[in-house]
DNA sequence: CCACGTTGTGTACGGACCGTCCACTCGGGC
DNA sequence: GCCCGAGTGGACGGTCCGTACACAACGTGG
């Protein structure tokens, strides 16, 4: 038996309202989620938790991985932060120091590697993983480069998506394969190497 | 019941060498893997398709990961090609291409992607995957990259390890989350970048 | 004010795997 | 030719999946 979160006590086996039971659901979700990881991720602890009987989950959610993520962007939240200097550099860097500060110090960092790792199995979780998080997050990048673009600061014929990839992309691969370390420096030489190059 | 794979008609009950039963499962581990995927590999399936019992294999492999990348790496084998041209940006674009068309055009890229994935939340198949994969295809790669920076044709204060995660990072990248498509062009563009730089 | 439909709960089920254990049986080394 | 190491079949308890069914509260319409 797991600890039920529900603060206020059952009443009897009464019936809690629709809203209510959704919500104690996604907050055992995300609270396993961050405690234990992906790993330890099952419908039946998080009903065990919520106090909620599996049915009920699976009668909302088509998959396990759709209710973590569900979970896990409730109790964390998206805290995309959009800072617009004008200096394109500055403001990547910022960015990207953000994500990896996310990335390597929180364990919103582990969680989010597991569920893209997860998703690779999970056509579920792949489609709710792109409408909730990769697409966003590459919304937010590509209005920055575009604008920088704009404003002359970036060529014109360079692909915006491409220099996400090139961007994001190198320091969650550093995430997910870990041989060197994740570092405000990486991050930093990052946005460099892209901007300026390295060709002599 | 799973059709055996062992060519020779199994004699009575008895015993296959150690090697050939080793060749076996990992033939087995491989032809499942890559034709059903990680998420249908399961030690099970395996020790039925190699006509061997499940005990022999937990003796040998520690985990389920760790089989299945030795599964894959003996029937795969890695193809590591190594161009060396004198000229880098022409040599990188050769080994990204190669790079793109294994993950994008061959099953081993869907696979390669889902043990990544499942290396998120599987400690023992990261470090194996460490050693097998990503150590080897980083130092072929920082090769190149060193041997370029030796050559006066990259920046000597430019870190070869942070281009190897821009570079092949980013191609993982849209293989794991694909929300834009991983074509040849874009291995073009990921090298022209991150050498000549986007900055105007 | 009371029956009723809606909605969630408890409980149980068959199935798939896991990881482990034991009894048996070959084969090769001595 | 005998014996021990190594592999096999089979079975076990455990966890989790996904589903089914009967029952208990709630609140709403008659």
């Amino acid at each position: 038996m797991v600890t039920p979160i529900a603060a206020s006590p059952r009443r009897g086996r009464g019936r809690r309202s629709h809203a209510q039971v959704r919500a104690d659901i996604l907050e055992a979700a995300g609270r396993l989620l961050l405690t234990e990881g992906m790993g330890a991720f099952t419908i039946e602890r998080v009903a065990a938790m919520a106090g909620a009987s599996k049915m009920t989950i699976y009668k909302w959610w088509p998959s396990k991985g759709s209710l973590a993520l569900e979970g896990y962007a409730t109790t964390i939240g998206s805290t995309l932060t959009v800072p617009d200097t004008g200096d394109i550099e500055r403001d990547l860097t910022t960015q990207l120091l953000t994500y990896v500060h996310l990335l390597r110090d929180t364990r919103a960092g582990r969680v989010l590697a597991e569920l893209i790792g997860a998703a690779q199995t999970d056509a579920q979780l792949a489609a709710v993983l792109h409408h909730t998080y990769s697409g966003p997050r590459r919304a937010v990048g590509l209005a920055a480069l575009r604008a920088a673009q704009q404003r002359g600061q970036i060529r014109p014929d360079a692909d915006p998506d491409v220099l996400i990839d090139q961007l994001w992309g190198a320091c969650l691969y550093r995430q997910m394969m870990p041989d060197q370390p994740l570092t405000d420096d990486f991050a930093r030489a990052v946005v460099r190497n892209v901007l300026h190059g390295v060709r002599e």
